[in-house]
DNA sequence: TTGTAGGCGTTATCAA
DNA sequence: TTGATAACGCCTACAA
């Protein structure tokens, strides 16, 4: 029996295969796949041909099917803690950008923050084979599974906002020690004393730099460091509001609080305690937003910039994909400090903070 | 001479494959499928050496060829606007949750309300093989082309917050009509006469919506529809900030803003002309945010429930994905209405309204 | 219950 | 320059 030749299925009813455009233009596959790809060099009738086939199938090549064989999916991977802290929308505006530049796109993924979730994301956005992963890491330590998974993936990795060495030293950072710095030195320029600290977890590296970054501006404009005056929080609403609550309790006359939403809970809590804001204390903020400048108080604030860290982590990480002989590394942004009435800058020296205090109560 | 068995390439240093675990198990691929898939009746001592086999070597799917073969990606689609837009977030987070709790991913794109850059995420997402695709649509109309594709691939849309009947009727929206029309009878309440609209664009829905709403809500109330106080903006910080300027000096006593941006631009240009709120306008604004309850001046506000929408679309969009005998169709959220201070509420009828300012501004 | 082989829609290798 | 055909890694009839 003579062998038939393999026959292709027509379709039916489906969207058209590089087959069916080849057989609609009387070409091989390659023929198509070269027209397509714009690779290796067509004669200009086959390439009518097959375009005319491509137009008149309205044929679209398989995006699943490419990523298979070519090993690439042009798809990227990002993992935040929260798409709904404010914070993050414009990161991952940034990187979605800086993305699509290239004809890529974005996979996001939640963690919450949570071990658990994050390892899920990570073991699915490999499974899924994305070209490279943005991660803003959550507390604690992958398991070593996990960790094998990953090595053995070779899977470039850009981390966000926060460092995780023991993954990788490509990371985008905004240089928080310095921004903590200097909002603890404004706090202390516009007069304030006392100082105390709203602060992010110290399980997150972020944490530990502006606690550090508090801690030497306390020293040095010589002030205090007074245990009572440092409150952990976790980066959310709730345990603003919760440590603003035993915080103000503790009348400090400034505080830095170490992101917006535990600013919003703080404010919050002082509301409820009958605290006014600058009046019975001074403010500074972290990150800022456009709605801050037109509602009071009016915050003084550290603003990172939030999209090009984004951008940024993005053009690393293709660099990386794309094996380009790049200075990945770790980039450090700086923050850029807002000032405004929280602050209390009003009360210059030269006037007495308390008797200021008291015109504004009056 | 006898055909060789066909032998699969053994892994040099990458991913093992469903092969090699067969291989390393001794047993059939259809057995590892079986066994990785939880399908059909495998036996106890198979299924042990396949569970050995995939601890050893650390296996994990492969699930872009799953997803070839299976023609499912389970991967869902969402544009919006523009996720940086403190509206989409939410509905973002929703729409992971809801996804993730069936085994989902979102591939996220941003539109910009562009056609052109909408018609380019539609191309990418349906040839990346999605599952379904959640739309929050920009002004405009598809291209044939555009359009034809959509049927061919015989893909299951939602829409977001704006409807577009000639795609789907299947949408997740708020009452819009409804949010608009109690925004401007709580400033009628308040005693505001000459009301003001900072809308959104006609080309999109939810702006004829609100539009609409505030229209007969005016009248109503008795109150006169005058044109020189209908503005309509784009749902961004600008336009508000441009119509605001235009708006306020036209003296209106109070002003319904469309969205939240808008909100905030106009409140800039109003500082601008030093004109307060309330004091010298009430205003009622769409949109609530967690920090709109502690700053100043504390917004009266029409609260969409963004989290709600974007988990529902997705549950409407998978169902249809998964063919459930599913009531889709056209849900519509309701508003919520949040009253603060911004309304002027605290100027209740019998207190002459313009009494009060002169206090206020006294 | 388990194995064999073909198909999913590309890319890529090697001849022709 | 083109064409035939084997990967890519998985699912799934159909057989055994």
């Amino acid at each position: 029996m003579a062998p038939e030749k393999k026959t292709r299925k027509r379709k039916a009813n489906k969207a058209p295969s590089i087959y069916d455009v080849a057989k609609e233009a009387r070409v091989s596959v390659f023929t198509v796949s070269a027209v397509v790809n714009g690779k290796s060099h067509v004669g200009k009738a086959l390439k009518q041909r097959v375009d005319a086939a491509i137009q008149k199938l309205n044929y679209r090549p398989n995006l699943l099917a490419r990523s298979l064989a070519a090993r690439r999916t042009h798809t990227i991977g990002i993992v935040v803690p929260d798409i709904s802290n404010p914070f993050f929308p414009l990161v991952v505006r940034g990187a979605e950008d800086a993305a699509q530049k290239h004809g890529y796109n974005i996979l996001l993924c939640d963690s919450d923050d949570r071990p658990e979730r994050e390892e899920e994301c990570l073991e699915v956005l490999m499974a899924k084979r994305v070209d490279g992963i943005l991660l803003t890491k959550a507390p604690g330590t992958f398991r070593p599974a996990l960790r094998q998974l990953i090595d053995d993936a070779k899977i470039p990795f850009v981390l966000l906002m926060r460092t995780y060495p023991d993954l990788t030293k490509d990371a985008v950072l905004t240089d928080d020690y310095k921004g903590a710095y200097e909002a603890v030195c404004q706090l202390a320029r516009a007069g304030h004393r006392r100082i105390g600290l709203m602060g992010g977890p110290m399980t997150i590296s972020n944490g530990r730099e502006r606690w550090k970054g508090f801690r030497d501006a306390l020293e040095a404009n010589g002030l205090t460091h007074e245990p009572e005056l440092v409150i952990q929080g976790d980066y959310r609403i709730e345990s603003g509001y919760r440590g603003g609550h035993a915080l103000l309790s503790r009348s400090p006359d400034g505080i830095y609080v170490a992101n917006y939403l535990m600013t919003v809970g703080l404010l919050k809590a002082a509301e409820e305690m009958g605290m006014r804001c600058p009046e019975d204390f001074g403010l500074v903020s972290f990150d800022d937003y456009p709605w801050l400048a037109v509602f009071r108080p009016r915050l003084t604030t550290v603003e990172l910039p939030k999209y090009q860290i984004g951008f940024e982590a993005t053009e690393m990480l293709l660099a990386r994909i794309k094996n380009e002989p790049t200075r990945g590394g770790t980039i450090k942004l700086a923050p850029e400090l807002h000032v405004r009435e929280s602050c209390g800058f009003q009360l210059r020296p030269g006037k007495n903070l308390a008797d200021v205090r008291n015109e504004a109560r009056g």
